[in-house]
DNA sequence: TAATTACATTGCAATATTACGATTAATATT
DNA sequence: AATATTAATCGTAATATTGCAATGTAATTA
């Protein structure tokens, strides 16, 4: 149906999926790593270095500012972006642990 | 459209989004705790833990194991899952780069 | 062989996502 | 004030995803 019946998952599951959902699409990634390769705010030049339209880079904008790993202040006419170290280091964390759940079984491989 | 435009990214970026789909909806999650908590292969009784359809639980699986994050052998009428270490240590490894692209700025947040 | 069990596949319906042109709103410049 | 610039939002189209009932298939058992 397109629809996620998030009532038969726990509260991790769905939150978890949210911020999987981050990574899931290419453009999203590119603009990460653009903040990242900047290392500060950028004065979004992102529909120049993408090649996608303005209203679809705002929207992409958009679901990463609502998830909370970016975060975006006016700057006069423009706007400017970075990363939100404080979320970033929390899914960051989310994901390790997720990771770190399998434990390595020792190359007793069932199948 | 729903169509992701592939060729406006880099390899690296389209990959590191198949494996962010993984993570993009609780249902796969739920899968691959569950396979994490036997820390064994399963013979399917997903079914019955997740409260989803028997078709819809096979065709989450088949994503997975078209990713490669699982291995599914046939065990006479029935089938057995499990973690495909190799990969999982693969995109253990590229969710750990990417997150670690970022150098915490101490505090000097600049927006 | 016939019935059963365990999944995979198919075919559909409903919702979500991606993308963009056009419009709007808000500030800056002239 | 009039105009330009920047980015959010709206409306729409196209495609993708999620979900399930029904059906198909292959091995098991009676």
């Amino acid at each position: 149906m397109g629809i996620t019946k998030t009532d038969l998952f726990t509260q991790d599951q769905n939150t978890f999926a949210q911020m999987g959902k981050i990574f899931s699409h290419p453009a999203r990634i590119a603009i990460l790593q653009h903040l990242l390769d900047a290392n500060a705010c950028i004065n979004s030049d992102l529909v120049q270095e993408l090649g996608l339209a303005q209203a679809t880079i705002s929207q992409h904008l958009k679901e990463l500012k609502s998830i909370g790993i970016i975060k975006g202040t006016v700057e006069g006419v423009s706007m400017s972006y970075c990363i939100n170290e404080e979320k970033w280091l929390e899914i960051k964390s989310t994901f390790e642990q997720f990771f770190d759940q399998h434990q390595c079984c020792s190359g007793d491989s069932c199948c």
